[in-house]
DNA sequence: TAGATTGTTAATCGATTAACAATC
DNA sequence: TAGATTGTTAATCGATTAACAATC
């Protein structure tokens, strides 16, 4: 099954917008597409498509160059896309609720099962047609069920003990939005850090760049 | 005001978490720091801290170390925290609303001043203290307001049209939870893309590599 | 066959790490 | 002064780009 054997994450983070790309491409009845002209379209080189690409196969044909439909499969399937990890929810504040509501997960190789919370007067509270279970019931609900993603939308007090926890009760992989980084303590379970204030402040710091000696702030 | 002149983005990314713990550390009361503990603490090289810090002047001291308030109250004005950038956000769907509601954009150097959306059904309705806008006063505020920067909270097909209408309105920097990718086609304005998506598929694509071989999903 | 475009190797560029002289 | 630790230069490493032979 391809040339697998660890590949950077710079090429790993790139194949989620790889995949996006051709899927928009697919829907848009595309069915061929060069590395250039891929490349025009997503503002790279030509040069890092084919080198991305080669490290799980050679997907192209010289001369005519990608076919969109199986070049977009394949990469799904590198991803995971086709796999239904069963996933589960914690927090379920305002953050963990749109999570749960706004994001596709059955696209994404994830299936959400349940979803957590320590405050009881959200326990039975429907979000998308899940209900809210109280945390303590997550012992239980892990024997049962043997969830392998947890998704983290809880205060960055609670983020260590929770996910050691969740790590003893089988979960591998974690997508932690909270403010916590998780990535430090356990180095053999996959962690995705979403950082929002990180991303905001980033933003920040353009802004202030870009706007510096214009105009100040008048508050 | 300290050596500028383009700081490369890989170590731009980096200043928030070195804010963010900086912050942790002074408030745990910790008075200094050498670049090796610090090193110790980020699972950075002190190497790296070092050459990263001093890409904005000598913040540190020759056998001392660095001292904790006065650094991390030099990273927050690099990145701009004590500026008051005038913030709106679009698309007050359960994204947009946990947006507004769960991130402090106040101490992240922005200031959420109006909330829109273009379903009528959402106007007058308050988040956070803020009511609902529809997307028609949206020109009118701009005007009145002058907001710098904007938060996308809208479906990929609008995202486009929306964020020309901005640009022509003043607004200079994009934070943009939408599925488009935005930077494509504004280079002089500030853009941050926050691909939930891509995000999610990454931690797939490592929940896939990790279990692989293991067990199958049986759905 | 001729033209196009890949897969892949080699060259370049940038980012990270190591080393050490400067200095508190 | 001696010890510690920075700021900074040099060495290494990895990622991106360029080039081109292979081949459809």
């Amino acid at each position: 099954m391809s040339k697998n054997g660890s590949i950077s994450a710079s090429v790993i983070k790139r194949l989620p917008r790889y995949y996006r790309f051709l899927g928009e491409l697919k829907k848009n009845g595309v069915e061929r597409i060069s590395s250039r002209e891929l490349s025009e379209k997503m503002k790279l080189t030509a040069s890092q498509i084919r080198q991305d690409l080669n490290c799980f196969g050679g997907f192209g044909q010289q001369g005519y160059g990608y076919h969109v439909e199986s070049l977009h499969s394949e990469i799904g399937k590198i991803l995971g896309v086709e796999r239904h990890f069963r996933t589960i929810l914690i927090g379920a504040g305002n953050l963990g609720k749109a999570i749960a509501l706004h994001i596709n997960f059955e696209t994404r190789g994830c299936k959400l099962m349940g979803i957590f919370d320590a405050k009881p007067s959200l326990t039975g509270e429907q979000v998308g047609g899940i209900a809210i279970r109280h945390t303590d019931e997550l012992e239980d609900f892990c024997r049962e069920n043997s969830p392998v993603v947890a998704v983290l939308c809880i205060p960055k007090a609670n983020t260590q003990a929770i996910a050691e926890k969740l790590v003893s009760l089988g979960i591998k992989a974690f997508w932690n939005f909270s403010h916590y980084d998780l990535s430090i303590d356990y180095e053999d379970i996959v962690v995705e850090n979403v950082h929002l204030g990180d991303s905001l402040l980033t933003l920040t710091y353009g802004a202030n760049i870009i706007t510096s000696g214009e105009e100040e702030d008048q508050t």
